[in-house]
RNA sequence: GGAGAGAUGGCCGAGCGGCUGAAGGCGCGCCCCUGCUAAGGGCGUAUACGUUGAUAGCGUAUCGAGGGUUCGAAUCCCUCUCUCUCCGCCA
């Protein structure tokens, strides 16, 4: 959500930085909309107002032992006018909220203009990609010949876009996962944290997948339903939702290991081959809620702790800030890591790390206590994958791949392997 | 799943349908006093929205959530949610 003082007072300039992103704000509608609530609200606290001093009067006069009756009759139809009112106002208002919560973020200053990922910009690169003396297999010839990986078992049991691994392909996605957690933890500051899995309809709101995204999410059948989580990110950046947090308590520094499922909705014929997207992934995700005077040094640093993932594992990249066209629903600034996957001669996103300023903050109502002003802020929430473990196998599969097939374990993955060094048949 | 108890401000804890946004205590903040320490005293201490130049004042709303009764509800009624205890089941 954006800040609702801005929305109202400079509509016109906030429509325009909208358009940027490709979405078209209805200015008149929302005026008009905005000035009908305007009206409604103080005539609605208008008759409040009277309802309390009668109420007051007439307990007054029964105390005095008068017959306030008379009274009591001036105000007989008191109540009924404000309750048409209220349901007019609560209709404004639900429509006004509609509006507010379709409406993405704005970007960032420094944010590259531009409709799409054409013009994305690159920061730097990492690392040189590695010249290979044979022809490399993508990742599920590598899988698939070590008979480690196999997506026909996956699709017999759920459909396409899953996948079901074995002894070492199985072993070096664990170790994965736990090689990045303990980095976060040890070396970067993290709170290790679990989160559920499943969570409810409003916190998918508080960042942003609802009600927009809901075509993209995976559901139960309750009532409220539950979701599964698209990504930690939504458990985590929650566990501040409607509450107020001390200044001296951030930043506040989470990672969690979780499952992620996505539909993929529209995104059908795309990377259908292996383990890029899929409806079921693992994911390290980090978390920071920040002061907002320090959110943009939070970002880079995010974004530095995820890029050492990579750099540990030696496997080449490049950071990218996304194009006002090209980022996400929430986000102020975004930069994507991308990796080197061979098999496709391209860098590939791995990682998405995103300031969202106050947007999510506002929407789950977290704030911190601002000791300048005594008052609560919103504060600032970033998030980014530290890293995506799927794609971070993929990677390894397919840069540490050898001409007999096997693949070399990253000596930093090793200790997590019993001290494997290669995964062979 | 069955039975019972409960949900009030940062915390604890009062609250006869009317002057209670909410007593009292704790904590916290500022000030005073005490030559240090301990003790003591005074004042202050929720959030959102509206109005406004204003973090002043005023108005409105909020005592788990939603609905109802009433001129008026933290207080009465209904529904739901959550927490706790006991039983059952269970990774």
């Amino acid at each position: 959500m954006l800040d609702p003082q801005l929305l109202r007072q400079n509509t016109e300039s906030v429509a325009a930085q909208l358009l940027h992103r490709g979405y078209t704000l209805d200015v008149e509608q929302f005026t008009s909309l905005e000035s009908r609530r305007r009206e409604l609200q103080s005539d609605v606290e208008a008759l409040q107002a009277k309802r309390n001093t009668v109420s007051r009067e007439i307990g007054a006069a029964k105390s005095r032992g008068e017959d306030p009756q008379s009274i009591m009759d001036s105000v007989a139809d008191l109540g009924e006018r404000i309750k048409a009112g209220q349901a007019e106002l609560t209709e404004v208002q639900d429509a006004l909220h509609a509006i507010q919560a379709d409406i993405p973020n704005l970007a960032h200053e420094s944010v590259p203009e531009g409709p799409d990922e054409e013009h994305n910009v690159e920061v730097r690169r990492w690392g040189t990609p590695r010249e290979f003396d044979f022809e490399p297999r993508d990742h599920v010839d590598v899988g698939e010949a070590l008979g480690m990986m196999d997506y026909e078992a996956a699709a017999k049991l759920s459909g396409a876009r899953f996948v079901t691994m074995q002894d070492g392909i199985a072993r070096l996605h664990r170790a994965l996962a736990q090689f990045m957690l303990d980095l976060h933890v040890r070396e970067h500051g993290y709170t290790e944290t679990y989160v559920p899995f499943l969570v409810l309809p409003e916190i998918l709101f508080g960042t942003g997948q609802l009600p927009k995204f809901d075509d993209d999410q995976f559901s139960t059948r309750d009532d409220p339903p539950y979701y599964l989580v698209p990504t930690a990110e939504v458990p985590l950046t929650n566990l501040v939702a409607n509450s107020i947090v001390e200044a001296d308590q951030l930043p506040m520094l989470r990672v969690a290991h979780t499952p992620c499922f996505r539909r993929e909705a529209g995104s059908y014929g795309r990377d259908t081959r292996g383990m890029i997207r899929q409806h079921q992934f693992e994911k390290v995700e980090l978390v920071h809620i920040s002061h907002p005077d320090h959110s943009y040094e939070e970002l880079e640093r995010l974004t530095a702790n995820a890029e050492t993932v990579l750099q540990r594992l030696e496997l080449p990249y490049r950071v990218i800030t996304l194009c006002t066209g090209d980022m996400g629903f929430g986000a102020a600034k975004t930069y994507d890591i991308e990796v080197w996957v061979p098999s496709q001669k391209q860098y590939r996103e791995i990682s998405s790390c995103s300031n969202c300023e106050a947007f999510q903050a506002r929407r789950m109502k977290a704030r911190f206590r601002n000791p300048d002003t005594g008052r609560p802020e919103p504060l600032h929430t970033l998030n980014g994958s530290g890293v995506a473990v799927g794609r971070a196998l993929v990677a390894i599969l397919e840069n540490c791949q050898n001409a007999d097939g096997s693949v070399t374990v990253p000596e930093v993955l090793r200790p997590y392997m019993g001290g494997d060094i290669v995964i062979s048949r």
